[in-house]
DNA sequence: ACGCCTCTGTGACAAAAGTCACTGTGACAG
DNA sequence: CTGTCACAGTGACTTTTGTCACAGAGGCGT
């Protein structure tokens, strides 16, 4: 992988040089392939978690098998769950899924924890990660809370295309879950963003249009 | 305020004393009557805050004046988003209110900066408040996302024990607000669990019984 | 070509939650 | 005592969402 340290410049330029060697020193560099699962409920955590390239996305899920998207994770991102659990050893409550392709450090807890007083970029990195998903996740807690499905639907549309662009590569019956709603209702919400012009429905992708 | 040591030993213990004596130092102490609000959505916040005594709700409320609750904060607690936003002087998402008369510490944010490096205690505190804050955030999401508005009812009754013990001062109006759902349905849900003998049911009160 | 499987669309119905309209009732001021 | 007001209860109805049943369409292996 000699392009490790490229990808380390690239997506992670707050941190000290002698941080990113560092980091490659005492990380394990993971590839994960299409629809991998990196942290699943449950797990004990052992590592932060960061993103290099591809994309993650992080969701919840409950006893019978119920989910829903939280957010996304892209390169230069970290798992704020993954260090808040991991700074305990605790049980993770959520789980963590590769949407592409992507390749991940992960940095064993006790390392980071020194980090935190021995590098100043670390430690402002740490807090500015807490800080988004936070804010990442009040965001979703509003839109389940105050909004309707259909709402919800342009808002989940929004997010993905976000990361991924106008093309989205999604049945209905994943949509359906992320939304934590059944495949019926999405199909027809979808319909009628469609008859409205904001999209055109394709087998096993959707292509957005006028979406504000 | 002469007991003011005396109430932040009892309550943060885990804080170094040369850290205690400086949080006094630094600090404006503030006297809260019940009802009033600390922190309102859109402020912008430039101290950490810290509870003494009291308590204090944490909840959301959105542009057209829709809330709902994310958690409760007690003696020993502080408010995660007033660090998380201090932190960048940013505007606050969220809005607390005193549910009881309460005493809390303001803390100028240069200095919560200063601290994280040159205490442990301190920084130990403010993970341990940032997972706390998250955990239960996700709890309420959870709720939300995946119980019926009847299991919320009880979850909702359930926190507020925790804090209150058995004898809840609120009208159905209230909790209909913090659930956001509506008077009518909130008063059918409680005649049904008053039904179930859960609880009893008064004017301006309810009283709780064989809450799981 | 054929069967098989997944994805999609749709109508009919059921359940949950919200809304409207109205009644009753306790508390309290004057 | 009485008028007022916030709080509480309830029936009837609407809207939203979920469920069931089924049909068509595309892709894919054999």
């Amino acid at each position: 992988m000699s392009h490790l340290p490229a990808l380390l410049q690239q997506h992670f330029p707050h941190l000290e040089p002698a941080l990113r060697d560092e980091l490659l020193q005492k990380s394990t560099h993971r590839q994960l392939q299409e629809g991998e699962v990196v942290v699943r409920t449950g797990q004990f955590l052992r590592s932060s978690v960061l993103l290099l390239s591809g994309l993650l996305k992080v969701y919840r899920e409950d006893e019978e098998g119920n989910e829903f998207l939280m957010y996304f994770l892209e390169p230069g991102d970290a798992c704020a769950l993954s260090m808040l659990c991991a700074a305990r050893e605790e049980q993770s409550a959520i789980s963590a899924q590769a949407v592409t392709p992507a390749q991940v450090l992960l940095v064993p807890l006790p390392v980071t924890e020194r980090w935190l007083t021995q590098y100043p970029s670390w430690h402002a990195f740490v807090i500015g990660t807490y800080r988004q998903r936070f804010e990442e996740l009040l965001q979703t807690l509003d839109a389940v809370a105050f909004k309707s499905l259909d709402e919800r639907l342009l808002f989940y549309l929004k997010r993905h295309r976000q990361v991924q662009g106008d093309h989205l590569k999604l049945s209905h019956q994943q949509i359906a879950q992320e939304l934590n709603s059944s495949r019926e209702v999405i199909s027809r919400l979808l319909k009628k963003l469609e008859q409205r012009g904001v999209l055109t429905l394709h087998r096993n992708f959707i292509e957005l249009h006028g979406l504000a």
